[in-house]
DNA sequence: AGGTATTCACATGAAACTATTCTCTGAGTTAGG
DNA sequence: TAACTCAGAGAATAGTTTCATGTGAATACCTGT
């Protein structure tokens, strides 16, 4: 960096010093949080309020493990953010914690939807037995021999195991029901070591969809978690806040806000804490001394923001191709004024789209394929389409685009960015 | 006027195809005994 | 000689195409008054 410095630059340099001195200073100054890390999802606080129900059934369904005894195997479901993974795993430290004597308890946590980790049969098992002290090539070995290794390692001596699969859906759909239904069925092939299940799963009806055999002996318990209310969102929230902001800082109506919203969202606690944190972020940034309602709206935009780009741009080319046709077609209604039916159909996105593939070099999908591309935007929400018959001129989608308007132009330059990439 | 037949422009399903990733096997390599 | 490595065969999988069938209502076409 030893460029020749005009006196201008200089003069910029000390500016821009003097802004980032003024920033870190202010932002030492002025913090709002105590101890921000309270509101990240990895934290585990030691109390889980609300969810005392849940965690006593849990525990009393796994508690013969202390006896030496098997348990039955358990499934826990429920949506995203109602503590789960938290209740399981408190349960997991507690029983853990009262077998420090007899020392044949074995506990391993496995999350299913992390992909480089476990979303095989084979990175599965590879896994456990890395957990159990095992060791495995990363690949090469035929699942079965895989298979023997892990049995081997966990039949060597009596040994009670229980097995929690995190995310258990994912994984189902990746692999096999069989692998299921041998892992509920691996003690008749243990002679002296007992092993349970407990599948943990976002997906309410997903016991409906797996092989009979399979659920009748995986759902021997059950224990469901229900969403949050607003109420108890803001209970959360509340003894959170008091431990990850300073006193005083937080407007009055704040905390029931952010439950408010993340109750809308079927009762996500996850949710609520983002939004509370970023909330507290945005202010801090802004150099406020207290957390306002309009911080909150913000960081609720925000997320919707982030959730919006980080789709855009993971999403293939094709889908990019296809979400760029349609933002293009709105683009051009509005310049046409042509608001009136500001609704598009199937045929003109893929024409549009075909010609678009024409210009970038980009072999053209069928158009069933496209159709059901659309579909699939429908569901992660960046379009709004219903299928209309409109008669004589036949049977369509009708298609609404529903990224907000402030975004637009940042996702098209997003799209097509990437797309001129290849 | 009222009824029914037609027709459009796709939706929706199922099966077949394909390219990529995974799994598995055996040959070759290494290292320890 | 056992353990490890790795290339290539074969199986599994996801993404797509091809072929087939389905669909709701505006419009065209009757039919009898």
């Amino acid at each position: 960096m030893d460029l020749i410095k005009t006196e201008k630059s200089i003069e910029d340099t000390n500016k821009t010093n003097n802004q980032i001195e003024s920033i870190f200073t202010s932002f030492m100054e002025n913090t709002l949080f105590k101890d921000k890390f309270v509101l990240q999802a990895s934290y585990t606080p030691e109390t889980i309020s609300h969810r005392e129900e849940q965690i006593a059934q849990i525990a009393s369904i796994l508690a013969p493990v202390l006896r030496g005894e098997r348990t039955s195997n358990l499934f826990v479901y429920g949506k995203t953010g109602t503590g789960k993974t938290l209740s399981v795993q408190r349960v997991r430290n507690e029983l853990l914690k009262r077998d420090i004597n007899s020392n044949n308890l074995i506990i391993e946590y496995i999350n299913c939807k992390l992909k480089q980790v476990s979303d095989t049969e084979y990175r599965i098992f590879a896994e456990l037995i890395k957990k159990l002290g095992g060791n495995v090539p990363a690949t090469g070995l035929p699942t079965g021999q895989v298979y023997n290794k892990f049995l081997e390692l966990i039949d060597n001596e009596k040994k009670l195991i229980v097995i929690i699969f995190d995310e258990i859906d994912h994984a189902v759909n990746k692999i096999t029901d069989n692998f299921l239904y041998n892992l509920t069925r691996l003690n008749t092939e243990l002679s002296k070591s007992q092993i349970s299940i407990v599948g943990i799963s976002n997906n309410l009806t997903f016991l409906d969809e797996i092989d009979p055999r399979v659920r009748s002996s995986l759902g021997e318990e059950e224990v469901v978690f229900p969403p949050y209310n607003a109420l108890q969102l803001q209970d959360i929230l509340n003894e959170r806040a008091s431990r990850a902001f300073m006193p005083d800082v937080l407007e009055e109506g704040v905390i029931s806000k952010c439950s408010a919203y993340a109750a809308r969202e079927h009762g996500d606690a996850r949710r609520a804490l983002d939004l509370l944190r970023i909330a507290g972020e945005v202010a801090e940034r802004n150099g406020l001394k207290k957390v306002t309602l309009k911080d909150i709206d913000f960081a609720n935009e925000k997320i919707e923001k982030d959730k919006i780009l980080e789709i855009v741009t993971t999403e293939p080319r094709q889908f990019q191709l296809v979400l760029l046709s349609i933002i293009d077609i709105v683009e051009k209604n509005e310049r046409l004024k042509d608001n009136l039916s500001s609704s598009i159909f199937t045929g003109e996105v893929y024409n549009n789209y075909q010609r678009l593939c024409e210009k970038t070099k980009n072999d053209p999908l069928t158009q069933r394929r496209v159709s059901d591309i659309l579909s699939e935007f429908d569901m992660m929400g960046m379009i709004n389409s219903s299928v209309i018959s409109k008669g004589r001129q036949g049977r369509t989608r009708q298609i609404k685009l529903v990224i907000p308007k402030a975004l637009v132009p940042k996702v098209k330059k997003i799209l097509i960015d990437a797309i001129h990439l290849s």
